[in-house]
DNA sequence: CATGAATGAGTTTTCATTCAT
DNA sequence: AATGAATGAAAACTCATTCAT
């Protein structure tokens, strides 16, 4: 009887729990679908829980507070990047450098566009006015241009990159990303095939825009 | 008598607009600082005026809202950075294009670096609330992406840019410098050199990162 | 059969009674000492489940509302004062009257001491929120002030009392009681001796402060 | 003509500052007629400016929150209270002590009776939840006791004042007072006279309440 | 009996904009 | 033209209480 209960007990917890991590994970939805449209800041928790038919408290007993909402699912972004970049191997025996670097990129250019929406919200909230917001936002980029900057200075060493400053080109790589995916993965009106985004960025992130026979001139 | 009248009309009157000319120029100024310094969205319209030395009512005298105050500081600057692009010109006794391309480079880190709190304050303020500045920014933005894929496109027909997709491509080159400009412009840590600015958007938006034994690797 | 069920329904029940009276004991000493710490309005129902490891809905199970289980504890210190408040007995071979009021006092300060988390939180309520909590309060000192009232009466006509406003001389002396004690019994800095405290409170009402030479003066 | 438009600009500064003064007024009355029925955290700012016939803005425009009004309205009462109080003067050719005592006593009863509103706010607001509020208060009657505590010592040096414990006793002085002044005053159903009520302070105060025979027995 | 998720009325405070003087 | 007092909609957040499980 007692293990019964126990399993009533566990039962009922367990239904319980699963209750609330889809109501919890319906809210953040709703949030990132409302932060998505009109932007981080125009989106009121009032805007919020009544999208989401809750009341006012239920929000706050799922979240923090509206910046709490915004940095987890910043950090969730975040976390599916890491997840899908992998570092150049340049053994012997692996396949072309390129084909990996394409790899690679073709991975974040998938991940950004199974998660258009969260990449919206996180693109286009440059300019909130949350000290804690912007702080995670600037740390997020920060994280990301140090680490292409470390990768571009190991591809100096082993002489697969040209001599350049990382810190400024690993600004520009990032932004140029940024950019691209803003206009072509965001953009409702253009749908652009990965594929070619993908193949955009690596070439132009790789070798410009110059005419192989002018590149003398760029030295 | 009529005459006189209307002169003296106007000697007031020529008087008057220029106090008021004056007057609106120091709003503007004081509100570009405040923006530079703590964002489009953390200023408000008391901070201005405090600051500015006037009454509240005198703002909406001289601009009709925060919002378009900020919208002429954006006209602003792109009129700065419209005046400072020239074309490339490919006639046979002009300077190398390298050169030509340089220079256009050169004058708008130029005059970025001269309207420093400008930037800054429209590169912050990438998610603003108000729907107005934020379709103003998108314009703005696309009107310089149109620019440069015209330029990518001409490029391309005379044999100076490789083929590539034009739209793509001029999104990456605003981005990266976009970024570059937030990071080691605005940054008031980073004091960098332009002309060093200059050299790596060039070489980097020119000829990519990779080296040059390995080109023929990006088709 | 019948007889049976019902004994051990007995059993279970008083078993379950005892369990109730148990819960329902340390939900509210958990209250009092929130209550001591932080004041009744600053201390939440969710601090006091929190601390005494109930859920919410227990608390409503054995207490109507927050104000009640304030209500309840007034109640309780009242019931101890009251037990411990002996009249003073003038036949002749009873001790000195001065030595029974010595003895009333020395057990009032003796009860406030013992109960100190009450007596804080019940003299620091005085401004509750809550209409019922105040009229409680306001009750609990009617009924002190009198109770004073009708013993000061008692000792005019038996010649032990000055001829005085027995009402408002009752509020006097239950003031100085509230403040001496806040101030001696309740402020953690200043431990002060049960004994003393008797004495100056006892000395105080009943001789005042003036010099002996200068009593002809107040008449 | 510069004088006239001065004066014209002095006038209209002058009547807006009444006006300004006015308004403020009469929000503080406002609010000081709602704390004394509702006590000061049942007030809201809603309530105020509902009852005042004021925009929410315009509070705020007046006072900084909630408590600053408060805390003002606090400073007013301790204001007419310090001007009221007199230092006894022992020197030969000065009035009785009894009568200096008394006058001082009497000038302070009036006071509060004059400020009767005033004195309920401030003697019901013991358990506010806002530190500010509390710390004033303590400070409030820190300040008090001190004063008496004082007054006291001197007179026990002059002999005026019998040994007695001065931090105990000038609690149980202020403590009586408040008590004595919230039956007495404060209660809207009992009218008592000021001059009654100062006579038995002070009468009680100074030689307390027992019958002259049994001093003796009081040492 | 016990639980704890859900509720929503209520709180204080901000700030862009208007308009009488 | 200039002023600045007044406005009020809107924001984020709290917490005592209820009720389905």
């Amino acid at each position: 009887m007692v293990a019964k209960t126990l399993q009533a007990s566990d039962g009922r917890t367990a239904r319980a729990n699963e209750k609330r991590r889809l109501r919890r994970a319906h809210i953040m939805r709703t949030a990132l679908n409302l932060f998505g449209d009109k932007g981080f800041h125009r989106t009121s928790v009032s805007d919020i829980i009544s999208t989401a038919g809750v009341a006012r408290g239920t929000f706050y007993l799922y979240f923090e507070s509206k910046e709490s909402i915004f940095l987890e699912l910043l950090g969730e972004l975040f976390g599916h990047l890491r997840d899908n970049v992998v570092g150049v191997d340049t053994r012997p025996n692996k396949p072309p450098i390129v084909d990996q670097l394409r790899e690679t990129v073709r991975r974040i250019v998938r991940t950004l566009y199974d998660n258009r929406e969260l990449t919206k919200v996180i693109l286009r909230a440059g300019a909130s006015s949350d000290p804690q917001v912007r702080e995670a936002l600037q740390r997020f980029e920060g994280d990301i241009e140090h680490y292409i900057s470390k990768a571009l200075e190991l591809g100096i060493r082993v002489g697969l990159v040209r001599e350049l400053d990382s810190a400024m080109v690993s600004s520009g790589i990032l932004g140029a990303f940024k950019q691209m995916a803003g206009r072509h993965i965001l953009d409702p009106g253009s749908a652009v095939d990965p594929a070619v985004l993908t193949e955009q960025i690596l070439s132009y992130t790789a070798r410009g825009v110059v005419a192989d026979h002018l590149l003398g001139a760029f030295t």
